[in-house]
DNA sequence: GCCGTTTTCGGCCCGACTGTTTTCAGTCG
């Protein structure tokens, strides 16, 4: 049975090949379509009998969504492969290729795939060809090298991923742990790793090579067996007896780092630590349970997001650890985007949202000025959604809708909405959303700027990476921080799963100047529960609630508002 | 291809930026 994420991708791929064939509307209801896809809360099986109920969903999708769940393809699909067989995919992941272009390279140059493009950039034929030049080919050949260097997994994609398959063998199993980068929730992910115990391993392993998704399987035995996810995640599952459960479990969440230390410590006080158990000479005195190793090596248990051997284990020592924030602690989101910009939801559904998640407020921050994505919102515009923000107060009080707006820093570091309306706003969330390519010293200088203006409450997205897309545009973080202590600017840790910007090392030296707050961009209902992802950075980075705006009550979000910007971190 | 107090046809989000093009197409958000 085909993921929802797959079948999305083929239409995803539909689109893409109309385009190039200069379809308009189809286009954007195929893409339509893939974005409902992608966003379901459960298997497309469950819908199956009304599809059409979808939003974007008709009778010719419908019929084609049944094909593939049917026969596992579609004819469609590929007709149009047929047509021209590109691997529009791969090379729709170089920034700045599109259908057009990916088109132009076909037909001029045979390009069938990123390795084509990379020789015919390095031959030095791609900036002869119209609409083309040196400057493209240069760019080119730049987003490959980042594409490549990209084969890991962002965490929003392999987590959930994870989750089902634990929750699916640990039908089979006594116990199933995710372990790895995945548990320590790192940002992105090279391979998926699964800890079990079993009295049935044999069955455990059949069920495993036999899951939903597998493409291959790379070795098979009892205690170890490796597979190859379609999407080309690699997963392991290891299988160990409960007595040296704990050890394994820490063994295999690692980081490898932080386990090379913790043996030395283990050494130096006359034990062994391997994955089998904490050991003085012959007798295992440890094993059972990650809490009873840290404790019999003197350390303060260390929570999996900060195994990085960045200190943890000193501080561990010392019993210095930091009270990390956790979801519960997570009192709104303000950063969301409603139906009156690029959202999907309105402001009522998604403030109900919030308030089953438990919220006491919530942001909402539509795009607002230049950048009209969606019809952002002008002054006008900004006013009438106050009116049904007040209303919307009154009728789920004592829950709060703060009136916010993300607004475009120019290149100038200029915002592009005026003062006396940004004085109006709760909530003033300042981004870059064009301009990527100046210099680390045009772009610190214009964050900076863009800090320095009164009302803006944060940055969002600070560094602007997109993962496995493009890094972030050059930035001197320390004088950003300093510059964001200096002015009462907080930083946003961003949650969407292609972004988690600021990222964890930033978070950590951050918070050395700054407070942080943790918003999900949500564009749909679904996107709140990114806010783990985002937690998951602000744990990586050693932040506690006090580093965190929202983790304030909402009377103490009220007064940090209320006072003057540059009273606020002093 | 989808959708509907513009409802079975006709409209569908659109402006900024970039590089190359001397007036604009493609890409991005």
């Amino acid at each position: 049975m085909p993921s929802n994420k797959e079948i999305a991708d083929i239409f995803y791929e539909i689109a893409d090949r109309l385009e190039m064939e200069d379809e308009r509307f189809k286009v954007r209801a195929y893409r339509r379509a893939a974005e409902t896809i992608e966003s379901l809360p459960k298997g497309i099986e469950v819908y199956k009998d009304n599809l059409t109920q979808l939003p974007g969903i008709g009778e010719a999708i419908a019929k084609k969504i049944k094909e593939i769940l049917e026969t596992g393809k579609l004819g469609y699909l590929e007709k149009l492969r047929r047509q021209m067989p590109v691997d529009i995919q791969g090379l729709r992941r170089i920034e700045g290729l599109g259908p057009k272009k990916i088109k132009v390279l076909w037909e001029k140059l045979g390009i069938r795939n990123v390795e084509d493009l990379k020789k015919a950039a390095e031959q030095g034929k791609i900036r002869n060809l119209e609409g083309f030049g040196a400057k493209t080919e240069q760019d080119i050949l730049e987003a490959i090298k980042f594409a490549q260097g990209a084969t890991r997994f962002s965490l929003g994609l392999v987590l959930p991923l994870a989750e089902q398959l634990a929750s699916e063998l640990s039908k089979y199993a006594e116990r199933v742990d995710i372990c790895g980068s995945v548990r320590r929730m790192k940002d992105t992910i090279g391979d998926l790793d699964i800890l079990a115990i079993s009295t049935e391993p044999q069955k455990l392993m059949d069920v495993f090579t036999r899951l939903p998704g597998v493409a291959k399987v790379l070795l098979r035995g009892l205690t170890k067996t490796s597979i190859i996810l379609r999407n080309g995640l690699q997963v392991d599952l290891r299988v160990v007896g409960r007595e040296s459960y704990g050890s394994a479990l820490q063994y295999f969440t690692g980081s490898k780092q932080h386990n090379v230390k913790l043996r030395t410590i283990a050494k130096g006080k006359g034990m062994k630590l391997s994955e089998y158990g904490l050991f003085k000479g012959d007798e295992r005195i440890g094993g059972g349970s990650e809490e009873e190793i840290y404790k019999a090596l003197g350390l303060e248990f260390v929570p999996p997001e900060l195994r990085e051997d960045r200190g943890e284990i000193e501080a561990a020592q010392q019993g210095k650890l930091p009270k990390l924030v956790c979801l519960e602690d997570i009192k709104g989101d303000l950063h969301i985007h409603s139906d009156w910009s690029d959202g999907r939801d309105s402001i009522r559904r998604l403030a109900q949202k919030c308030i089953e998640l438990g919220y006491e407020y919530m942001g909402v921050c539509d795009h607002v000025g230049r950048l009209r994505i969606a019809g952002a919102l002008d002054y006008n515009g900004l006013r009438e959604q106050w009116k049904e923000i007040d209303q919307l107060n009154k009728e789920l009080a004592p829950f709060r809708i703060l009136k916010g707006a993300e607004v475009n820093i120019d290149k100038k570091g200029n915002i592009d909405l005026p003062e006396d309306v940004l004085k109006q706003l709760d909530i003033v969330v300042a981004s870059i959303h064009f301009g990527f390519k100046g210099s680390e010293e045009e772009m610190t200088k214009r964050i900076c700027k863009a800090m320095e203006n009164p009302y803006v409450t944060c940055i969002g997205h600070p560094t602007g990476r997109m993962i496995g897309i493009r890094p972030g545009y050059a930035l001197a973080m320390e004088r950003v921080f300093e510059k964001a202590r200096a002015t009462g600017t907080l930083l946003e840790i961003n949650s969407h799963p292609a972004r988690l910007d600021l990222n964890d090392v930033h978070a950590k030296g951050a918070i050395e100047h700054t407070m942080l707050v943790i918003n999900t961009d949500a564009h749909a209902l679904e996107h709140l529960g990114f806010i783990r992802y985002g937690v998951a950075m602000a744990r990586r980075g050693w932040c506690t609630k006090a580093n965190l705006l929202n983790t304030y009550t909402l009377k103490d979000l009220l007064s940090f508002l209320k006072t003057p910007k540059k009273k606020r971190l002093s």
